[in-house]
DNA sequence: TATTTCAGTATACAAATGTATACTTAAGAA
DNA sequence: TTCTTAAGTATACATTTGTATACTGAAATA
């Protein structure tokens, strides 16, 4: 059996539960570099300090692991526009703060949106499909979003579906290159992608009726 | 030696292209289904016809075989371009068959394609640096065009460049779906894309310099 | 206290991997 | 014609991989 170091009465639950978070971060930290799909199943016990045959007490195998991975994702995505909801308050402004909300966001969870960026296209269908119910899910929490709040001089978006999607597709893309940049770089980077976001809700935005022309 | 099948007289250039040939279009093949960087030397030799050890002759390693692969999707993408100026004549119309031409394209390479954008986030800093290279020449191009042509009712775009960006990170993302869809499926996609780039286009264009207000 | 449960260990094995070495054999040069 | 070059082969080896089996010992349960 594995020990608690030094504790005493630890329940068998939290003690699994406990060697679960193990396998989850060093799955994490391993994938940073080489990518999920490229990390074996021995490396990843070895790291959580436990045998091979230990993994499978707690799944089936890697891509089991995988989705545990992603569900995680999922919850820090929802966190996410939880917490820009909660800070950013509408009105000019709102768009730059968001943005910088995201990008603080994907600094302190690298390795979680490395694994979803990373992953999209990669490996199995199983992934795949349910990195794309993930990405779905926060567009379309977006979308309520946009709906709700974006007006912008009283001008409602057209179609806040689609204007969601764009701004997710840009934000993701920019922000996995902001990924693998120094610190220092970064910020050409977030004002390049404040503008992006702005260019698109602006496009999306219901037309102004015209005065009518003489003729 | 190998030997080249019922022919005769082959010079030994010929066959070794040949034979090149044969491995990056094996690589292509093997890495639609899995991504690249999950498939070994041995299995790409294997289906090449050769021995492990020939694949020496041709590259020093998986990676420098990626990078040919990489070559082959940059003058892909050019001649994409090309092709797009050559048969899209401007004006109204002009954007649906610019998706459409490339919606096609994505379906006539989806290999090269599935490789630029799989490998994106994976495999090593040599070939992420090598896709970012090839994806900024692409945007270059793409804003060249379209602070040549792009012009809607006698008003230019304000910043190309950034336009471009918003452009290729959409069209990519959206294009990347469209790889493992159903045909049927894709006609609602290539809508959607359409929809989008028109919103980016118009959220680039120089404000309307308004009539004078009567205060 | 005696019994059961089960997270993790120890060991083993076949398969696949990247690479090194010496070789064959046809094309090309002398 | 003889000699050289080099694309591809044959073989071998150490590593790494995923998985199967029998096990241990502490926590949970009765």
């Amino acid at each position: 059996m594995r020990e608690d170091k030094g504790g005493k009465h630890v329940s068998r639950n939290e003690l699994k539960e406990q060697t679960r978070r193990q396998l989850i971060d060093a799955a994490l930290r391993l994938s940073a570099e080489r990518g999920f799909s490229a990390i074996s199943l021995r490396e990843v016990a070895g790291a959580s300090g436990i045998t091979p045959a230990g993994f499978y007490r707690h799944f089936r195998d890697m891509e089991e692991l995988g989705l545990a991975l992603l569900d995680e994702v999922g919850i820090i995505l929802r966190r996410l526009l939880r917490e820009a909801r909660r800070r950013v308050s509408p009105g000019p402004g709102a768009v730059a703060a968001s943005i910088e909300t995201f990008l603080e966001f994907i600094r302190d969870n690298g390795n979680l949106f490395r694994l979803l960026l990373g992953e999209r296209q990669g490996a199995t269908a199983v992934f795949r499909k349910a990195i794309h119910s993930e990405m779905d899910r926060f567009i379309g929490d977006l979308a309520a979003d946009l709906e709700r709040e974006h007006t912008v001089s009283g001008r409602p978006l057209r179609d806040p579906q689609l204007a969601a999607e764009a701004i997710v597709a840009i934000v993701f893309t920019v922000g996995a290159e902001a990924l693998d940049l120094p610190k220092h770089k970064q910020i050409g980077l977030s004002q390049r992608l404040i503008e992006e976001v702005k260019i698109i809700l602006r496009g999306s935005l219901k037309p102004m009726r015209l005065p009518p022309r003489s003729r």
